[in-house]
Parts: C-alpha cells; structure tokens; sequence
RNA sequence: GGGCUCAUAGUCCAGGUCGGUUAUGACGUCGCCCUUACACGGCGAAGAUCCAGGGUUCAAAUCCCUGUGGGCCCA
C-alpha cells in the first residue's frame, strides 16, 4: 500500500496553512460554559525589537498549558492582550523622533508612543500567532485602551473612597532624569565606580574621621551615628560634631545600623543619602533639609553649589574640602548604586506629594491567602515570601510621566479639595473640564486637573478583572474570576504577581487565580541574562522562519526544565529538528499500513503496548505539574529509542503480511497504529502543527486539538524490553563485525526469554 | 550581608525525594553502512577523578556538614 505521505521530510512551510484553518475553523473561539479554564495571560510590552526569545519561549509554554488544558476536555480561555503603559514606550519615543517629552506638546507626544506602540504591537502579534499561540487574537486587548483605562481609573476611585488610597509627602525614589516617582520594586542595583571621601569632622578641638559617597550632602547633615559596640566611640554619645564647610553642629547618636568596619565606623546621617536615612530620619524624628529637587539639581540648602548637578557638586565639594584640609584620603570602590530599573538612571530621594496605596496593612493577610495559591515549581512561592516580608512602606502610584493611565483627580482652585469623579468612564484630568459644577467645601467652581499618571502595576495589576468583565458583565465574570492559572516569569514575582494578589484581593475579596507558574530566565550561551541592553538578545523571527515554530516549541520544550533559567543556543534549536523528522517518517511509514482490528495480541505488540502505558502515565505526571520538559523528553527517548528503533523494525514484515497469518498480521497492523496515534496525542499541546497536519493525514478530519488527552489503560510493563534491546544490538554487532550487510541472512541462537517472539526477531535479522 | 538555585563527557541535560550491577539521552566528533519510513537516516566507537574536602553507611553522583565557583533576586 501506497503511504498516504510522500514528502520525506516536514516542511516548516506547511504550518502556515494549518494556522489558516484553525482560524476558519474557529478552533479557538471561546463561550462561555461550566468548566471553564481561565488563563491570566502576561501581557507582553512591545518595546522594541527584537522580541526576546525567551519570551517567544515563555509563550510557547503558556500555550501548551492551553491546549493541554483543552485535551482534558476544559473549556478554555485565552486571552491575548497588550500592554502599552508607561515609561519604555516613552524613552523609545524620545528617541526614535529625538524628542524630549517635557518640550513636546502632550497630546503630540502621547500620538507619537500611540503610533510607535502599533508597529511594534503588530510585529508582537505575528510573532505570536506564527508560534501557533491558541489564544482569542480577534478580541485583543490594550492596556491604553479607554476601556482598559477606565476599569483602572475606576478600581482606583473604588480604593479612594475605601479609604485605601491617600496623598502624602514622603521622600521617595526619585527618577529626576525621567522626571518621575518610583516604587520600590522598580529600583535596580548596579555596582558603580565611586569615590569613598574620608573627611575630618571637627570634635572637642580635634576631629573625628567620616567616610561618605555623597559629600555633596554636607548640608544635610542632620546626625552622626556610631555602633553602639563600637569601642573607638565609647562614651561620645550626644557630643557634638562640626560639619565641615558648612560649619553646623550636629550630634552622635549610637545606632546598631552603623558598620564598624564601614570606613571609620562613623556615619553621617543626611535627607537622603540613602534608604536607611530615610529610616534613620523617620526613627531619630530628625528635621529633613531637601538638598536636591525635582530637577536633579541642588537646591538653596547648598549654599554655593546650589543649581549644579549632585555629581558635579561632589568633584567641587571634594576640591573645597581638600583645599581647606578636610580630607584624609579618598579611596576608589565600587558601590551598589540604587537605579530606576526601566531608564538605568540613578535614583535620587527626595521628599514629595504622591498618592500611596495602603499595603502595609494586609501583608499579614496576603501572607496567609497566598497559602491557597499552588505554585508550579513550588520553590519559586519563595521569591513572593521574601518579598511580602521586606515590604516596608506604602506602594507610591503616581508617577510624573505622560503614557499611562490618568489619575481621576480635580483639585479646587479655591481650596485645593479634590474632587474624584464617579466611575465608570475614562478620564483626562490634565485636558478636560472637571465634571463636578462646584466645590463641595467651598462652593469654587475653577478647577485643576490632575497631570499625573499611574503606576503602570495599577493598569497590570488587574488583568484578571479585565478579562474577567469585572464590573461590566456578572455572569462572564462569575465564570472566569477567579482565573485557574497566573503564567508569568520569575522576575516579575514582587512586581505583577504581587500587585496583582494586593488589588484583586482589596477589591474582589478573594484571590485573583488558584495556581501561579513561574517560568525562569532565558539566558544567552554563556548563561548570562538575556536582555535588549547587553546586546546578547536572540531575535526569535527568523528562528521560526527558517525553522517553523514546531521546530523552536519542541526545543522549548525539551530544553526547559519547568523553572529554571535555560541557555539559548541557535544550533540546539537546529538539532531538535531531527525529532520532528523522526516522528514524520514514523508516520509515512506506518501511513502506508492499513488500520486493522486485532481480537488476540502477539507478545511483541504486548510488550510496546506496556510500554506505551508507561509513557502515558509519564505524560500524564509532567501535564499535571505544567512541565512540558518531561513528556517531550519522555515521547523524543519513546519514540526514537523504542518503537522506531526496535519495534517498529521487529514488526515490519509481519505487518507487510508476508509469511503471517491474518491474525499476526493484524495485531501488528493494530498495534502500530495505536501507538502512532497515542503518541501523536501525546505531543499535540507541544507540536501542534506536526501533529495535526499528521493527524489529518492519517486519522481524521477532525483537528486532534478536539481529540482527549491519552489516559493510562493499566496494560501490564512486560519485562523483556532490556533483552529485546540487548539481543538485536548483539546481532547488529555481529553481523558488523562479520562484515555482513543487516539483510544477510545470519545463525544467532535466540535468548529462552525471547522465543515468544522468535517470528519477528526471524524476520527482522534474517535468521536461518 | 541575606535568600533562591545550579555544578555530571567538547556542549546541553537526565538520574538525586526512595543510596545498590557497566551513570541517561541529545548535540558535536570519529569509523562503518543506502537495510524497501527516514543520509534531517542506521549501526558502532571514543569521550565523565558525577566541583573540592570531610562525614554517615557494607555501599554515596544520590543523604549530612564545610568550602569553592557560576547565575538570579533582595538589602
């Protein structure tokens, strides 16, 4: 019989056409039903090319998630949506058209990110469909989008009269290259070359030596601390030192953060150096000086440096110091040097007004409900422990910048209430009339809008709301919130996983989803970070061009254990092709043979059929933990090392039917088929386009992303496989070393255990 | 400074919970082979002091301790 397939090889071309018919077909249409299965898709940021290729691999996970979910017969839901928020988007804008956003009329610069944000959204989204991502690309959403925006304006009104939200002036990180507030959990740390400056504090006549980063703020100087172990200060408590140029006085005060062996183990406490000045001043209630503002530049505090930048600041203040004689040495370091993460600039802290979100209060709560969440692997549930135990402050959500979410707030020309309007609708406080006609406390009837934007982590941190219709539609909502599954990456465990419990958890009561799966990092050859800045970024485009998105799914897959960060290397996904070709010439050769019903099973067809069981309960181990790496390295050892190598040779003359009865022959017959369709099955949320296409070629119209999930039948494991295995590599060995060809005839005694099966192993090696 | 994690052939990786013959598989290398599914193939070969040191044990890649080195995260 003629095989129904006669190319030799799969053709990465073909899955083109395969994804046109899953979207005829509407294969991935989603209504909703009772066992729906509600995936909390990341969003992903188009911020410029090339899209990493470790998140063409994350994706490629989450959509095996997907089809697996579906083969168990759930009623899946995918959502694809977008995130355009915030600052990246902005700095590439600036860029791109060599702006500067504070110069350029608002409106302008928000067309501008809005029309860049929509080439790159374009690229993204092939690039996702081409990976043969199951998800609802027809409804898509946006993150800047008036709908999406409303929701997060309305959670925050919701907040604000919840009493959640509140306006304070505190120092805060601040990003003064982009002009912007930020959160702890955007701060990065870089090891920065520094100068350490050893200076002499005057102290009863003679001096004390203190060592400092940041001489710039001498003139805000408020204490000096001391270990209290500290035998060099023993008994100096409460004596007062003299600032050099500024000529202050301020006082030693013991406190157990001082180093001993930090410099001279004497430390001066300045608004601020650093966040344990900010505690320092907080806990000691000293009186702040602000030394830089909004601008990055010194203020009046600092006297003669006032209006220079604090680095130049330092060069002048070192030079002042040095000629009055104030320094005793100066020593070149490193120094973990806090960064806004996003823009790479260093932070400075300065106190400012800015809306705060209460978490402090309910990380107590969260500690315990994120109990109830699995977390896929386990281990990683640590990375969101250690976090809710070193939240420290309130979460700052206003952010000085023009593409982001507006904050919903008009402010009385009079008095200064604020006025926050009902929610339900999408608001541009900084271009548009207040709604309200007057003042509720003064009766004024001007008003300011509100110029900032949020925190892009208000926009993300309530995905699940979204596609969940929260607030807009009851029934969807109460069949798809909670969500089943949060997939996101590892390093954004403190930023969305945890944003995202801390808001849905406030608004809706409950947790926004009951499994989180953690993926690690993609890394470059070397095993270092991948990432856009260092230049080591693989561009995943022309990977999936000349390779097909298979072909890169199934190295994700067998590459990648569930977790970990894993290597990206060009040529290994090159070599996973050979599988592909593999399982495709399996199936042209057992397409060629008729399908057949077998009463009575020979014991070679036993044996592959217990071994089949077993790689069914293997799969069924790894789609139940969302680790992909052990089905697809379990189906690739299957079917290469297995049923192609040995028992696949073992059966073909007897599947031919020459020499068998009809009997054997179709055991045979039966049997080839059933394991060639069980491990097409298998393999389908991994390959999706291989096995469809071989699917339908084979077995059915019907797609096989319709058909169930194989479940393990219980067949018994037969113990001859070792021996079977053993004896034909002695007999290859033989004939090998006898210069024989595999078709000559040859005399071997078969092993007792093996004479169940001596027609085929006859057959197979020729044996007189 | 703290946390998580990793260390097994030239490269990547399995095994580690539950200690037990010759340590898994893939890529690469080398040799032979077109055997009617596949040369993107088959068969075979070479290649590993299982990071180091110590401990437990009849027995350790596996369990325990200490150290070293890498990666990531937090302060």
């Amino acid at each position: 019989m003629e095989p129904k397939i006669s190319q030799k090889a799969w053709d990465p071309g073909l899955e083109k056409e395969i994804l046109d018919r899953w979207e005829r077909d509407g294969l991935y249409q989603f209504e909703l039903q009772e066992n729906n299965y509600t995936i909390d898709t990341p969003p992903p940021y188009p911020s410029g090319r090339p899209w990493h290729i470790g998140a063409a691999a994350h994706y490629s996970q989450i959509d095996m998630i997907a089809r697996t979910a579906r083969m168990h017969g759930k009623n899946v839901y995918f959502p694809i949506g977008i995130d355009r928020n915030g600052l990246p988007v902005e700095l590439y804008t600036e860029k791109k058209h060599g702006i500067r956003m504070r110069e350029t009329d608002r409106e302008e610069f928000l067309d501008l990110c809005r029309s860049s944000l929509d080439e790159l959204e374009s690229e993204m989204i092939t690039i996702m469909k081409s990976l043969g991502i199951s998800g609802d690309f027809e409804n898509h959403y946006r993150t800047d989008s008036a709908e999406y925006r409303s929701l997060t304006q309305a959670t925050f009104i919701d907040l604000w009269r919840k009493d959640m939200v509140y306006l304070a002036n505190r120092p805060n990180n601040y990003d003064w290259v982009s002009g912007t507030t930020i959160a702890d959990a955007e701060i990065a740390y870089e090891d920065l070359p520094a100068r350490l400056v050893y200076m002499k504090f005057g102290l009863d006549g003679g001096d004390i030596v203190i060592a400092s980063t940041r001489p710039e703020l001498l003139c805000a100087c408020r204490a000096i601390i001391v270990n209290p172990d500290d035998a060099r200060y023993h008994n100096m408590e409460g004596k007062k030192v003299t600032v050099p140029i500024t000529g202050t006085a301020v006082p030693i005060i013991t406190h157990h953060s001082a180093k001993e062996e930090f410099g001279s183990g004497a430390v001066m406490v300045c608004s601020y150096g650093d966040q344990n000045d900010v505690a320092l001043f907080r806990e000691l209630e000293l009186e702040e000086i602000v030394a830089i503002n909004t601008d990055g530049k010194m203020t009046d505090a600092a006297g003669a440096y006032a209006g220079l930048r604090p680095k130049q600041a330092r060069s002048a203040i070192i030079k002042d110091l040095e000629s009055g004689g104030f320094v005793e040495k100066i020593q070149d370091i490193t120094h973990r040097t806090p960064v806004s993460e996003r823009s790479k600039n260093p932070i400075e802290i300065i106190p400012m007004e800015e809306y705060y979100v209460r978490q402090k209060g309910v990380i107590d709560h969260l500690r315990e409900s994120c109990k109830k969440i699995a977390f896929y692997p386990a281990m990683h549930g640590q990375i969101l422990h250690n976090w809710l135990d070193s939240v420290s402050i309130d979460w700052p959500v206003s952010r000085r910048r023009y593409y982001g979410t507006e904050i919903p707030v008009w402010y009385c020309t009079g008095c200064s209430e604020p006025y926050v309007p009902e929610p339900g609708r999408y608001y541009k406080p900084w271009c548009e009339r207040c709604p309200a006609e007057s003042c509720a406390k003064c009766g004024c009837s001007e008003f300011t809008g509100e110029e900032r934007t949020f925190d892009t982590w208000m926009d993300s941190s309530i995905s699940p709301l979204f596609i969940s219709r929260y607030g807009r539609d009851e029934k969807f909502f109460a069949g798809t919130y909670p969500a089943s599954i949060r997939p996101q990456a590892k390093d954004i465990v403190r930023t969305w996983l945890y944003y995202t419990m801390l808001r849905c958890d406030e608004l809706t009561g409950v947790m926004p989803w009951s499994e989180a799966w953690i993926m690690g990092y993609g890394l470059d050859e070397r095993g270092t970070k991948m990432s856009k800045s260092k230049g080591n970024a693989i561009d995943p485009l022309p990977v999936i061009g000349r390779l097909g998105a298979d072909t890169f799914r199934f190295w994700s897959a067998s590459e990648i254990n569930h977790g970990y960060d894993f290597r990206c290397n060009e040529q290994k996904i090159e070599a996973t092709r050979k599988f592909l070709s593999k399982l495709w010439n399996v199936s042209r050769f057992i397409s060629g043979i008729p399908p057949a019903e077998s009463e009575k099973l020979y014991s070679t067809d036993k044996w592959i059929l217990g071994e089949l069981d077993e790689l069914v309960s293997e799969c069924k181990k790894g789609y139940s933990e969302y680790n992909f790496f052990i089905p697809a390295i379990a189906i690739r050892e299957f079917t290469w090392n297995v049923f192609a190598a040995h028992y696949i040779e073992m059966v073909k003359a007897r599947a031919s039917g020459e020499g068998f009865s009809s009997s054997m022959r179709d055991s045979a017959r039966y049997t080839l088929h059933r394991v060639l369709s069980t491990i097409l099955v298998l393999s389908a949320p991994i390959i999706p386009f291989i096995t469809e296409y071989l699917w339908n070629t084979i077995y059915s119209d019907t797609s096989i992303h319709r058909q169930q999930m194989a479940e393990p039948k219980g067949v018994p494991k037969s113990a001859l496989g070792s021996t079977i295995v053993q004896f034909n590599s002695s007999v290859w060995n033989e004939k090998k070393s006898r210069g024989l060809s595999l078709k000559d005839s040859i005399d071997m005694e078969i092993p007792t255990e093996l004479k169940e099966l001596r027609e085929d192993l006859s057959a197979m090696h020729h044996l007189d």
